[in-house]
RNA sequence: GGUCCCAUCGACUAACGGUUUAGGUCGUAGCCCUCUCAAGGCUGAAAUACGGGUUCGAAUCCCGUUGGGACCA
């Protein structure tokens, strides 16, 4: 294997948005590219033309981005999605505009007696599926349009029947492999079925289409949800039968499920990625996450730089058993990420994502101050907006209890003067004088610095949390700072 | 129903037969730090599903049971 390229695909299907699942196989296989100096390869498996959307293409491409999870083969996105597809070089990859390969491979099974045309009706079909449910046997076709003979073939083309075409499977034997992250897994191929490769439509069904564009595209590595594990035994069977050397190497990742222990969805809550864009987490975050749902060291590190995560990464220490995804500890790593990210960065993204104006030199440079005094307690960039509102209004929204609390007291006027006093004095407005001139007034007052710095913040904040004090009065300035402790004293206190 | 997969604290997981009084992380409880809120530090509670084997020794290997999941749909 080490002389032959590695390649590996995400083959996800537009029938919806990005999720959680998906991107983590997604970002599995893309560790596993870069780790190993192989191609990632996207391929858009389209042929669910009831639930395929152009949206959920663009969603894909929008949510990989995002996530920085770059592919080295795939469509290009960019232009418009027809424009993609028409296009010789991108077109390949979407599995609808690939339909004659599957075709040719189909007959081509079809001659060498490897599958057959099967006129069997939903309805016959159904009723087969309950009898064999009431003889509790497996349920799989019976076979019987394998026998059918050309005259038969002819009556029901006559009735103007549209034949599927049904893989031949055999009938003795095992189909077994050596999965990535599983070991040794074997299947009776008595238990495989005659499944469907080729629709009425003409359209190939997953497995046959997954299999022959693994071939073409030379895959080497798959790399999937478990929810596939029984597929894998069909699609070696068709590698088999098509003649397809090197079949690659299967690896099943367990599942990702929700806190009841159900598989992920919409009920848990967010399960697009998009979606936790709009909640405010960093793309780094979400992959730092992901990777750890599955996936571990030895000495079961949480944090990894992005190039760390690549060199570390192995398929053989991927878990079997399904992960449940846990928002507590997603956001806590949002926490630690959005500490050790540059202000800069935190704030394009969150401009980006429409969380914060900051379209004006002085809006950047105030909501930089600003969110660098706050950025220990950001945990969302969507906090950002509301952690440093009070920097940027031109009146403070005094919250009600913490005025009652710490306004309308007793000493809050006799302080407030004080410092109005001692602000109005200095010209010296850094937070180290500030500091300086509160602790002054306590001792002059005989008072412990803590009932001073208080009034003084809910004075210009409105607010009993936030910065710290100094940093956020230096930041606001005098002429910001006099007025609303002026506006505190003729309007809160007793 | 059949087949396949899986099973360690509430959650993610480590320990690939002996270094284990089962380790780390989130969460949780308590304490410390502290101008608030955070962050940080320290300490605690908390798990090998169950039953049989194999072995001097089992979370680890085997069998069964139970439970969960996937696929057939």
């Amino acid at each position: 294997m080490s002389d032959t390229k590695i390649r590996v695909r995400f083959a996800p299907s537009p029938t919806g948005y990005l999720h959680i699942g998906g991107a983590r196989t997604a970002l599995f296989n893309w560790l596993f590219a870069k780790k190993t100096g192989g191609t990632f390869i996207l391929r858009i498996e389209d042929t669910d033309e009831a639930r395929s959307t152009d949206e959920s293409v663009n969603a894909i491409f929008e949510s990989m981005q995002w996530l920085g999870l770059d592919w080295d083969e795939g469509p290009v996105p960019g232009a418009s999605l027809q424009e993609i597809k028409s296009k010789g070089n991108y077109g390949p990859y979407f599995q609808m505009q690939r339909i004659d390969i599957y075709q040719k491979y189909a007959q081509q099974l079809l001659k060498d007696g490897k599958a057959y045309h099967c006129y069997c009706s939903s309805e016959e079909l159904e009723q087969a599926r309950k009898d064999q449910l009431e003889n509790k046997g497996s349920l799989k076709y019976s076979g019987k349009c394998k026998k059918l003979s050309q005259e038969e073939k002819n009556s029901f083309e006559a009735q103007g029947k549209k034949p599927v075409i049904r893989f031949n499977m055999p009938a003795e034997g095992k189909t077994g492999f050596d999965d990535l992250v599983r070991g040794r897994i074997d299947f009776e191929n008595a238990q495989l079925d005659d499944f469907v490769i080729l629709k009425a439509s003409g359209i190939p069904t997953y497995n046959f289409a997954c299999t022959v564009d693994d071939h073409l595209m030379e895959i080497t590595h798959i790399l999937r949800g478990d929810d596939h594990l029984s597929n894998t035994p069909r699609q070696i069977q068709l590698y088999n039968a098509l003649g397809f050397k090197n079949i690659p190497l299967f690896g099943h990742l367990s599942m990702i499920l929700g806190p009841d222990g159900a598989r992920l969805s919409k009920r848990h809550g967010a399960t697009s990625i998009m979606e936790y864009r709009q909640q405010g987490y960093l793309p780094e975050t979400i992959v730092n996450y992901l990777v750890l749902l599955g996936w571990s060291t030895v000495d079961s590190q949480q944090l990894f730089e992005k190039e760390e995560m690549i060199q570390k990464f192995s398929a053989d220490r991927c878990s079997k058993a399904a992960a449940v995804f846990d928002p507590q500890k997603l956001l806590w790593m949002n926490g630690e990420y959005v500490r050790k990210t540059p202000v800069e960065r935190l704030l394009e993204l969150a401009s980006k994502s429409g969380f914060i104006d900051i379209s004006n030199d002085m809006k950047y440079n105030l909501m930089k101050s600003a969110v660098s005094l706050e950025q220990e307690k950001i945990k969302l960039l969507t906090d950002i907006a509301y952690k440093t509102e009070f920097f940027f209004k031109e009146v403070v929204e005094y919250d009600p209890k913490a005025v009652e609390k710490t306004l309308k007291t007793p000493v809050a006027r006799d302080i407030l003067t004080g410092i109005k006093t001692k602000f109005s004095e200095t010209q010296d407005f850094t937070k180290e004088n500030l500091e300086k001139l509160c602790r002054e007034l306590a001792i002059e007052k005989g008072i412990k610095p803590g009932q001073i710095f208080h009034p003084v913040r809910v004075a210009v904040s409105g607010r009993t949390e936030g910065p710290c004090l100094f940093g956020m009065l230096a930041l606001l300035a005098k002429e910001r700072v006099m007025q609303r402790i002026d506006y505190t004293l003729k309007n809160l206190v007793q």
